[in-house]
DNA sequence: CGCTAGATTGAATCAATTCAATGAGCGTGG
DNA sequence: CCACGCTCATTGAATTGATTCAATCTAGCG
C-alpha cells in the first residue's frame, strides 16, 4: 500500500492541509513518471530551463563547478524534493543538478505553476514554504562550512539528514540508506575525502554512529546533537510529522 | 534631487519594470522611515516576525551564533534589500538580523502581502525575484567557503558587494565604501580575522585593489574577476542596469 | 582473474588559526 | 589640550586542522 501516495504530496501533507482538489490540481501539472541513471545532469549551469522535476525516488544534488575540477555540493535532493531551476524561467540557472543515484523524476512544467498558485492561494503558501526549506538548508550548510570543524559538519550533516528522510519514510527507526560516497560528502561539506573518511571512522569508534558506507544508524542522537548543535527546527516541519517513519 | 526615489524601488526598477500604481502599492504597504544605531538585531533567531524591514540606508546583516560564540555571517544587506524573517510569519526565524552601521527603514508589515501579490501579480513576480537573488547570493557564498580559498573568497567578495551597490546608486566606478570590519569580513567568509587582514595586504600588494578600512577600489577588476572566478550573473541584475551608478 | 570504484590508512605538507604584541585613530573627561 | 581607554588594524611566531600524496585493501563485475 505504501508507496501509493508520491512522496511528494506526502512530504506536503506532513505540513499542510491538502484537499483533494487540491492534490488532484498537484498531481495535475506533473507529467509522466521517468527514470534517470546515476551521475546524469539534470539542469545545467547557464540553461534556461522551462520545466523543473519532483523526484519521487532517489537521490541528486545541486552543485557548481569550478575551472580546475573543485566541486561544491550546495544542497542535497531527497525524494519528495521540487526541483525548479532556482529562476522561474527567467534567469538561467546559476548551477547544476545532478542525479547521485538512479532517479525516478516527474517532470513538471513551469508554465502553468503561478496560474494554479493564483487559484489556490494555499499552493501558494506550499511554494514559498518549500522555497524557505530550501533556503533554510543552504544558509545551515553556510554555518557549517563557515564556522563548524569536520566532526560537527559531518554530524550535522547526518542528523539533517535523517530527518529530512522521516516525512518521506525513508527513515526507520534512527537508521537510513546513505547512497553517498565519501567524496559527495566530501564536495558538501568543503572538505577532502580523506577528511570526511576519518572523520566518519572518528564517530564510529566514538560509538556516535554506526556507518557502514551505503547505511547509517544514529546511535547517541542526543550526543550527537550537542556536538552539531543540531535544532530540527530549520527545516519546517510541524512537530508531529517530524515522528513519522516507516517503523513508527 | 537623487535620494528622493526610495532605494529599494531603485534596485527593483533597474530589473523589472513598474506602473506607477504598483509603485504606490508597494509604497503603500511601506510604514514609517525609522532608524536605527549600528550593531542592534532587528530580527531575532528563533522569534516570530510579523513585519519584515526595507533596507533605505546603511548595511545589515544575517546571523548565526553557535554556543561558544563563533559567529556565522549569512549574508551581508545593503540599501534597497527588502528584509523579510525569511519565512512569512508561520516559521519562527532560523537566524538573526543586525544592523552593522547605522540604518534607516522602513517597516513592512507581512500582512498585506499576500493579498497585494494576488491582485498585481507582476508583484508576486518581484517577490519571488528576490526571494531567488538571496537563494543565489548564499549559494554562492557556499561555494566560497567551501571551495574556494582565503584570497579567491575575499576577492570574490569584493566584487559581489561592487556589483550589488552599482544599482543603488552607491558603486562611483569602481570604488565604494566598505563599512565592514575585518571582523564581519571574516564571520562571512569563514575565516579568522587576522587572515583577512593578510589577504586584504596581499591583493593590496598584488595591485589588485585598494584597500583602506572603509573604502575599496578594484584595481584590477579583469584579473580579480578571474582570480575569483566572478560572474555576476547570479545576482539576477539585467544587463543595462548593472552599470549604472551615481557617477555613471 | 584482472579491472575499477570506493574506502582506508600513514606520512609529509600547508593553509589557516591562535596567541601575543604593537600601532593608529577616536572620543571623553580631567 | 592632553592622557586614558577603547576599537580596529597590523604583524610575527607557534600551532594545528585539514589537505595532499601515496599505498593498500575491498567488493563488484565482465
Amino acid at each position: 500500500m505504501r508507496g501509493r501516495t508520491p512522496r511528494f504530496l506526502r512530504r506536503i501533507s506532513a505540513v499542510h492541509h491538502l484537499t483533494p482538489e487540491q492534490r488532484r490540481a498537484l498531481m495535475g501539472v506533473c507529467g509522466r513518471l521517468c527514470e534517470l541513471a546515476p551521475q546524469r545532469d539534470i539542469l545545467v549551469e547557464g540553461e534556461d530551463n522551462a520545466h523543473g522535476y519532483v523526484l519521487e525516488e532517489g537521490w541528486a544534488c545541486r552543485y557548481r563547478m569550478l575551472n580546475d575540477g573543485r566541486r561544491q555540493i550546495l544542497d542535497f535532493l531527497l525524494p519528495g524534493d521540487i526541483i525548479c531551476g532556482n529562476d522561474s524561467q527567467v534567469w538561467p540557472a546559476g548551477h547544476s543538478v545532478a542525479t547521485l543515484t538512479s532517479c525516478h523524476l516527474y517532470l513538471l512544467p513551469l508554465a502553468g505553476l503561478p496560474e494554479l498558485c493564483r487559484r489556490f492561494p494555499a499552493l501558494q503558501e506550499v511554494s514559498d514554504w518549500m522555497t524557505q526549506c530550501e533556503l533554510a538548508i543552504v544558509q545551515e550548510r553556510i554555518v557549517d562550512i563557515g564556522r563548524r570543524n569536520a566532526p560537527e559538519r559531518v554530524a550535522h550533516l547526518l542528523l539533517e539528514l535523517m530527518y529530512r528522510l522521516r516525512p518521506v519514510g525513508l527513515c526507520t527507526g534512527r537508521s537510513y540508506e546513505l547512497p553517498l560516497t565519501q567524496e559527495m560528502m566530501a564536495d558538501a561539506l568543503g572538505l577532502s575525502i580523506v577528511h570526511v573518511n576519518r572523520t566518519l571512522r572518528r564517530l564510529n569508534t566514538l560509538g556516535l554512529i554506526r556507518y557502514l558506507p551505503g547505511q547509517v544508524e544514529i546511535l547517541d542522537e542526543a550526543e550527537l546533537m550537542r556536538l552539531a548543535e543540531f535544532d530540527a527546527g530549520y527545516l519546517h516541519q510541524s512537530e508531529g510529522a517530524a515522528q513519522s517513519g516507516d517503523a513508527a
